[in-house]
RNA sequence: GCGGAUGUGGCGGAAUUGGUAGACGCGCAGGCUUCAGGUGCCUGUGUCCUUCGGGACGUGGAGGUUCGAGUCCUCUCAUCCGCACCA
């Protein structure tokens, strides 16, 4: 016999170069127009920088896992790749090197794609792009401009969060507790004028349509969280004094009779107005300043007191016709419902606090079953309100004081969504251009479709400065109008990157197309995504914004598409020594030393063998090396048969170690064909594989024909290629002269799955006491005598009554005594 | 505070529908091969007791339902994640 040593530096360059040479993995449109059955398979695009880690590699071989299965099991697979290529730290880089960023940026994707090809990803690389690419970004632009024009995209002055360290403003959902997701800087607010897409109209159907989607419940749950729906109503409370409504929104409109103050925040436009004349001026006008001095973390601690100033007026609730005082607080927010509330200290928690800060008087309309003390914020009976409502239960009692409100004219049903509208524009360099022109004569103008894109400049200072760096480019700012030809200006903000990512899957669909973002019939045949997969950290931004983007494109006529991603899975995070990988710990385990030292299938096979892929999951060293074992005696016990066992068939008459080692290879077709379609279980999948390997190896090989053990050794490399491409296809391709990616995807034979006789349990009182081989086909009552006749049960069955018999046919017998 | 997830040997994990707890791998122990091995192979390995037939205990904890519970119910503890002055 030969020497036979696994070599995955011989093997996977190998097939590697076969792949490229032949590009097996790419498939044209033209080709799947024809296809009885597409998918389309795709892992959140990287963002460039350095080397990709090891969350990369768990990322990619969940994906080829799926890819691979989907190609094999009949479907014609678009599997794409590009990069998310503008962005921060490659702006900040070059802020410390003055390196331009397209330079590091370009460096970062040429090591990307020389590691997904080490790994041996499938990937269809006709179709790849970096999203800093004038071809890809001049379809940003253009998908801006469709919004801009009609009315999703627009230009408003609003308080903004800004901040000061990267010296730009940062959408709502990139603010962390306060502080800016990217840098950790304390956030300040300002008040700026700022391009924002109006994702808020789109706030129902976001939420609606989660339920047409397959996505894990806690992603949805969290995209639910952060929409916040509310329904309650909108009441007007009048200022007699100014002659002015004052609109509020309340969930609790049964609580309206026991209002008994009425607050605005600190940024309310009237509030200056209001205390006016009525000697709180100075006051109103000193908390206010205050109030707005505060970071947005030292305002937004929900523990912290409640302070507050009198604004010397009242208005009048409308339901009783009681006067409130009106008072300015902090912790009543401009951004949600109408900046302005009416309090209920009963049945507040909040308002609660401030009342008693403030020795305002509580008054209670709810009863409190439990008899409880105040605040109550639970249901109960409505109490001291009004004749009409007293006595129902509050829900009811809800319902008609509406009812009354809108008949009065007083108050409607409300709906208030605690997402906002997606501010897009940064103070930037490394971005998008927005592509706008501010024109004196003609306002904001349009950038025309024949002059896109408006290219990113070069520049030389990339500092921030507060303003876009963009700006300094003097040449590129001043334009002439495309509308009146006279001088004007372009925008020089550039676009939220997320922007980039919103729609990056669209264009896979047709990446080459020179005159449009996409056609909309390509993007349609291959939409939706059919399996997403990507880290749980996106759950709420990107997969919010290209959900909006996408309905965005359809409404407009672009698309026909509901829902860009049918299905999502979450993969967990890798640790090591239980902690996040970090250069700071050094406890960095780098993909590139992985594949060196052990070759990609190893790295890619134990990371899908490490657990379940969407829980955390903690690296280890030797694990690896198991891996490693497993793969080289997996494909020397194919080399070794290969030369003994060429073309051996599986002959008609099976021995009893022949037969036992079918079986076990269909089992394990079975087992990890379940494993794959039904769940992402990949490491139960590898497991099977293993277990098929241990009864074949050749010590347990017995007596087996030479037929049925290649059978079981092929079939397990063609289960083990998802998950370890190379050394599988090698494998495979020794023992049968053929290539696994082209075979079907083999399935279990019921013959070898059924048996004649099994282990049937034994039990007495639930508690296993005998196993004994048992005929598939007996009868209830003969599994009963024969576990009756086994002597270990008979020992605890002796001197007892039996009470019951329990048969599970094909599992277990149970015998139920007494006494 | 609200919402979600997780908890099983020395370790990672398995048990998909209420039916044999611990598959598979790591580690560890013993042996064989080689002997230079950090190679390869075989056997054993939840804990405790044992007259070697077996027996008791065992899935974070306490109860419960059931012939039978890791799995279902109630309460509880711990860890992690998300949201959090949202009216």
């Amino acid at each position: 016999m030969a020497d036979h040593r696994y070599d995955p530096k011989e093997i996977e360059p190998r097939w590697q170069q076969l792949w490229a040479q032949e590009r097996t993995w790419e498939v044209s449109n033209e080709e799947a127009a024809k296809a009885p059955q597409t998918s389309y398979v795709l892992e959140m695009l990287p963002y460039p920088s350095g080397e990709p880690h090891i969350g990369h590699l768990k990322v990619y071989s969940v994906g080829d896992a799926v890819a691979h299965f989907h190609r094999r099991t009949g479907r014609t697979v678009l599997h794409p790749m590009g990069y998310d290529a503008f962005g921060l730290p490659a702006e900040n880089h070059a802020i410390k090197t003055g390196q331009h960023p397209r330079e590091s940026t370009d460096a970062a994707i040429a090591s990307f794609q020389r590691q997904f090809r080490e790994w041996g990803v499938s990937i269809d690389w006709s179709r790849e792009f970096g999203t800093h690419e004038p071809r890809y970004y001049r379809w940003t632009q253009w998908i801006f401009l469709q919004l801009f024009e009609h009315g999703l995209a627009y230009r408003k002055e609003a308080a903004v969060k800004w901040c000061p360290n990267d010296a730009t403003v940062l959408a709502n959902e990139q603010v962390v507790d306060g502080r800016c997701e990217r840098c950790g800087a304390e956030v300040e607010a300002r008040q700026l004028e700022q391009w924002f897409f109006r994702i808020t109209d789109y706030a129902d159907r976001l939420l609606d349509d989660l339920d047409t989607i397959h996505w894990p419940e806690h992603v949805k749950t969290m995209q639910r969280n952060w929409i916040g729906r509310s329904e309650g109503a909108e009441v007007t409370f009048r200022c007699e004094e100014l002659d002015v409504d004052y609109p509020v929104f309340t969930t609790r409109p049964d609580t309206l009779f026991g209002a008994t103050f009425f607050v605005m925040a600190p940024e309310h436009p009237d509030v200056e107005r209001l205390a006016a004349g009525t000697g709180q001026e100075d006051a109103v006008r000193d908390y206010v300043n205050h109030a707005m001095g505060e970071s947005v973390e030292e305002r937004g601690s929900a523990d912290k007191p409640k302070t507050g100033v009198f604004l010397g007026r009242h208005v009048v609730n409308p339901v009783n016709g009681e006067r409130l005082p009106m008072y300015v607080a902090d912790y009543v927010l401009m951004e949600y419902g109408t900046g302005a509330i009416m309090a209920v200290p009963a049945h507040d928690e909040r308002d609660h606090a401030f009342a008693v800060a403030h020795n305002l008087p509580v008054k209670r309309v709810i009863e409190d079953p439990e008899g409880g003390e105040l605040p109550y914020s639970g249901d109960g009976t409505l109490t001291n309100s009004h004749p009409e409502f007293d006595g129902l239960p509050n829900r009811e009692a809800l319902e008609r004081i509406v009812d009354w409100l809108d008949r009065e004219g007083k108050g409607h049903k409300s709906i208030n969504y605690r997402l906002r509208d997606w501010l897009v524009s940064r103070q930037r360099y490394w971005g998008c251009p927005i592509p706008i022109v501010h024109c004196d004569g003609c306002g904001m103008v349009p950038v025309p479709d024949d002059q896109l894109p408006v290219p990113l400049p070069d520049i030389t200072d990339y500092k921030p400065k507060g303003r876009s760096p963009l700006a300094a480019a003097e040449d590129w700012v001043a334009v002439d109008c495309p509308r009146c030809g006279k001088p004007a200006r372009r925008e020089t903000d550039t676009m939220d990157t997320f922007v980039d990512s919103s729609w990056y899957f669209l264009r896979y669909t047709d990446a080459g197309n020179d005159g449009a973002a996409f056609a909309p019939a390509v993007a349609n045949a291959w939409m939706p995504v059919d399996q997403y997969i990507g880290g749980v950290e996106h759950a709420i931004l990107h997969l919010m914004y290209a959900r909006f983007l996408t309905k965005a494109l359809t409404d407009l006529g672009h698309l026909d598409v509901q829902e860009p991603f049918a299905r999502l899975f979450t993969q967990g995070m890798i640790t090591k020594d239980g902690a996040k990988m970090s250069k700071s710990r050094g406890n960095v385990v780098s993909p590139a030393a992985l594949v060196e030292r052990y070759g990609a299938d190893t790295a890619r096979a134990y990371i899908l063998f490490i657990g379940p892929p969407d829980h955390d999951a903690d690296w280890s060293d030797s694990g690896v090396e198991g891996m490693y074992r497993f793969l080289g005696r997996l494909w020397r016990t194919c080399a070794a048969a290969a030369e003994e066992l060429v073309d051996a068939p599986v002959p008609d008459e099976l021995g009893p170690d022949a037969d036992r080692i079918l079986r076990k290879a269909h089992w394990a077709i079975e087992k990890v064909t379940g494993d794959m379609d039904q769940r992402f279980a990949f490491n139960t999948a590898i497991a099977a594989v293993m277990e098929l390997l241990n009864e074949v190896t050749a010590e347990k090989r017995g007596d087996a024909d030479p037929g049925s053990v290649r059978f079981a050794l092929m079939t397990a490399a063609s289960l083990l290629f998802p998950f370890a491409p190379h050394v599988s296809a090698d494998a495979y391709h020794l023992l049968t002269g053929g290539r696994v990616w082209e075979e079907p995807w083999p399935a279990a034979e019921p013959a070898f799955l059924e048996r004649d006789t099994f282990e049937l349990v034994a039990q007495v009182n639930g508690k296993v006491r005998d196993r004994v081989q048992a005929p598939t086909r007996a009868s209830n009552d003969e599994l009963v005598a024969l576990a009756k006749g086994l002597p270990n049960i008979q020992q605890h069955v002796d001197g007892k009554d039996i009470v019951k018999e329990i048969v599970v046919p094909g599992k277990l017998v149970n015998i139920v005594v007494r006494g």
